[in-house]
DNA sequence: GAGTGGTCTAGACCACAGA
DNA sequence: CTGTGGTCTAGACCACTCT
């Protein structure tokens, strides 16, 4: 029953059937052990079995359609968790020191395109901060921000110097929902002066919208320097 | 007991908790109902209460402590799955017509540093294959790639115009392991040249290694016209 | 109809945290 | 000691696929 062992019994047959994959004996396409094969196989209840291989699918390893089977995905994709954090913490987590300087904090009217963006009217109030942030005194990020005042109508009393704008939305503002796009981009002239970087210097720009509740909560441009920023991530069959 | 309806007990369960967080009624930190309250409150049975909190968990949206409780997670990280596909697959999807370029195929001796990053020894032999992948005609990736012989001994036989060598290397050397590491830069003077763009125009690089068995099959450089190319996603809580 | 996965139950034993 | 989550069982009913 393997029940003495440290590695429960679920997680036992999910790295039998990983091995059986990795080592290509099973190839995508390939039919899966069903649930009832697991159970006299391993000698374990249904729902065990179930649960090594519905963990499975969930990882993207197998692919299961009731009624027919569990085969082998087609692993033509190679997929990783792409964790965006705060950039305080982000910083702190290196053991590095974070600041921010503010060149800009206050409200403004939306324009035509702005106030689409965060669903609301044209002229209406909105709040606007431009901020540089920075890892032992080097700018790594212009953050330019546009804030709903319906959801976090405080917004612009922060100090931004100590509670980075993301950390005010998060407390503020449940986040439901994010988007977000990564591009190159050559940074805009006050981009450049701000990072202390030439104009002709490659940043990573990342547009980035939250939405709590019924409000979109904030649209950004993050601009970080090329050579001062990369996304690095892994994926584990 | 909540079984005629379309949706899962526990589904119903999750929609419930993901709710109150998203409303902002349970804060970070707050205590999540246990197992046993749910059980009364939507007369499931515990393995039903346990499963919709595992996976809320899985989903990164409550911490569970054993012992002590489950509690909303800090929601202070967003993140999505980032997923990396075989660029045929992904032009093909989006109804485009997928064409590659070879400009080179052969076989080298390895450098001291590729040798390391393979795995190989100084002056092994590695496949080289450098490729210009276009969209309806329009370059969109340049492929610069190193393939470890002993993963896929028959790489350079491979009709790149036809089968990508991601594809070969998914079919050839079972994938267990990847990292990535994304980038701003400028190109190169022949990327450059064959995606058809200025040297001053920002792209995005992207590094990728990968991991068969007990072999690294390949290390590559993939660079992208930061013009025609981005990283979206999207996070929903 | 036989085989498969999707869900659910009512128990059980265990390890761990906190009072 | 009580309450919590972590795991597991031996059944059950259902919907689906394939033959």
């Amino acid at each position: 029953m393997a029940k003495d062992e440290a590695v429960p019994a679920y997680e036992q047959v999910k790295t039998w059937v990983r091995q059986h994959i990795a080592s290509g004996e099973w190839r995508p396409g390939d039919a899966v052990p069903s649930e009832a094969a697991l159970m006299e196989q391993f000698a374990i209840s249904r729902m065990t079995a179930n649960r090594a291989l519905r963990e499975l699918a969930a990882e993207g390893l197998v692919t299961r359609q009731q009624g027919s089977g569990t085969r082998v995905a087609q692993l033509h994709r190679i997929s990783s968790r792409l964790v965006i954090r705060d950039i305080h913490e982000e910083v702190a987590e290196r053991g590095h020191v974070h600041t921010t300087r503010v060149l800009l904090a206050e409200e403004e009217r939306a324009t035509p395109e702005l106030a689409q963006a965060l669903g609301l009217r044209k002229g209406a109030r909105v709040f606007h901060t431009v901020l540089v942030h920075a890892e032992n005194g080097v700018p790594i990020q212009h953050e330019d921000r546009y804030v709903n005042p319906a959801a976090a109508p405080d917004y612009l009393n922060t100090d931004f110097t100590r509670v980075s704008p993301t950390l005010h939305l998060l407390e503020h503002a449940p986040l439901t929902e994010a988007s977000y796009c990564i591009e190159a981009c050559l940074p805009t002239a006050e981009e450049a002066r701000e990072l202390g970087i030439r104009r002709s210097e490659p940043c990573l720009s990342m547009k980035r919208r939250t939405v709590s509740g019924a409000h979109v909560a904030s649209v950004a441009r993050l601009v970080y320097p090329g050579t001062r920023y990369s996304i690095a991530g892994q994926f584990q069959a």
